[in-house]
DNA sequence: CTATGTGAAAGCATTCACAGCG
DNA sequence: CGCTGTGAATGCTTTCACATAG
């Protein structure tokens, strides 16, 4: 673990703002769209629109790329297509691999969308000696313990983690040992990495938390109290997830604030059971 | 499409900034770890580094939702958890659907973290009607044409779509329609929804392709340039993707700066095949 | 006269650093 | 005396609004 460096890119990228390289792939979504349609050319106010951003921002976004439209016309959407892939470096061939050939990791494997922007999925590697040799995707698994070899053999410096969590840190730390400089991560961990390595992560359950919140939130100001809402709207049925451990509301360690609003709703809390899919073994 | 906003929840959410909100079930995950180590408490210092965050962030987050922590002591971690599960709106059972059984819509239904949070599958919907009836995960698969039914008597508010990309739009609108008002998207297309609907997108591809990005630039310092490198390492075959449509690098509508760098690389570009996983049909 | 490109202003988020509570 | 809670400083991002190229 090194420096124990965690997630985040190294943040500064030669000029682009990470905020903008983000946006990248939007536009050239939206581009290639345009693309296919035959459509010549665009203004920053329709190509926003179809990327789901305001204009300000795409123009200030493809001023950091350079001069690329042209003022009283628009951009050129093949020119643009051009110089969008060739900055997020999709004009060449990166090969991944991915780790973890579970529910999730066989999605993965088959997901369209990959293959279509220059990533080419090498190979597939699961630590179930039971799935070595099974094709998925048309492609056949192979055991953890190639790992190493796979990466060399083929040049790979992405890596994808779809294992269970409790297995994620070491396969990570073995693909990063092996040459893999950026990673994404689907297992619901904190990665630890050496400086230099790029972690991304993806979590179902963190994306549908912040929606729950702004759910609630919804859901209180409708009930009236429009500030410290809060008020537990018990719509639902009060089946608790699962019955264990911790009970109830816990007391507070110092008579801090009371817990506010309507208070005893029950102290839900089930055991962790944070793994992507389901598990190799 | 009414008046046609699109993506990033509503913005303000009553104090609680947006950026605190998404960090909280990252927080929640490291304390639900202790607790069940049946660790008491935490200091700061501690629970940042269990969640990828430096203890300046977390304690600016946690000051949003009130002073919860003991000075010369740390935080009471079965409190804490209660606190911003209560915060996350996670002491209430959420009933999701999702729309969408191929592949990722059934990774997605086996997916544990799922449930473990107070999320609970209501139900799974797909437009195919081979697929209806059977199950997944446990559960029966309902055909589209009982979306709007399953909506209402299920009280469902989030929705889920792992739906083709051409076919989100029209499931966003209808699942809209019937009353969700949060939606996951993992079709690789921006939704439009009306005002008060949040969204949220993941998208694998988009993932990747930040990850290219920067492994790009790696590549280029590495190689010498420390600047405006982009000197396309073909250290991969050239082999394109899918010779499709879109020759190689287009010419500019006007003469602005050429293309830098080591010239014409092959201009890839296939058809979009944005895709999730496998379809329903 | 239209739509880009961009300084300058405003708004958020992160980090610093330290007063002050237990 | 350690560790939280928080003003103040810094840095990023978004938005405004307009000069300017075509």
């Amino acid at each position: 673990m090194a420096t124990g460096r965690t997630h985040r890119p190294a943040t500064r990228s030669r000029g682009i703002p990470e905020a903008t390289v983000a946006r990248l792939p939007l536009y050239l979504r939206a581009l290639t769209a345009l693309s296919e349609r035959s459509v010549p050319t665009v203004s920053s106010e329709e190509l926003a629109a179809a990327a789901g951003v305001n204009s300000a921002k795409l123009r200030k976004d493809f001023s950091y790329l350079g001069s690329y439209g042209t003022r009283g016309v628009g951009y050129d959407v093949e020119y643009l297509v051009y110089q969008i892939s060739r900055e997020l470096g999709l004009t060449q061939d990166w090969p991944v691999v991915i780790v973890g050939i579970g529910n999730l990791g066989a999605a993965l494997a088959n997901y369209g969308g990959f293959a279509s922007r220059g990533f080419r999925v090498a190979a597939l590697i699961d630590a179930d000696p039971a799935m070595t040799g099974k094709p998925v995707a048309g492609i056949a698994v192979q055991h953890t313990d190639e790992l190493e070899q796979i990466i060399a053999d083929n040049g790979v410096s992405i890596g994808v983690i779809a294992t269970p969590a409790g297995a994620a840190q070491q396969v990570c730390d073995r693909l990063v040992a092996a040459g893999v400089t950026s990673i994404l991560n689907f297992a619901p961990t904190v990665l630890s990495v050496p400086d230099g390595v790029d972690v991304r992560k993806v979590d179902l359950s963190i994306e549908l938390q912040i929606l729950a919140f702004h759910e609630q939130r919804k859901a209180g100001e409708e009930t009236g109290t429009p500030d410290e809402a809060a008020s537990a709207q018990s719509a639902a049925p009060a089946d608790a997830i699962t019955p264990g451990a911790a009970a109830a509301a816990p007391a507070p360690l110092a008579p801090h604030r009371a817990a506010p609003g309507a208070g005893t709703d029950n102290g839900r809390q089930g055991p962790d059971g944070d793994v992507p899919a389901v598990m190799p073994a």
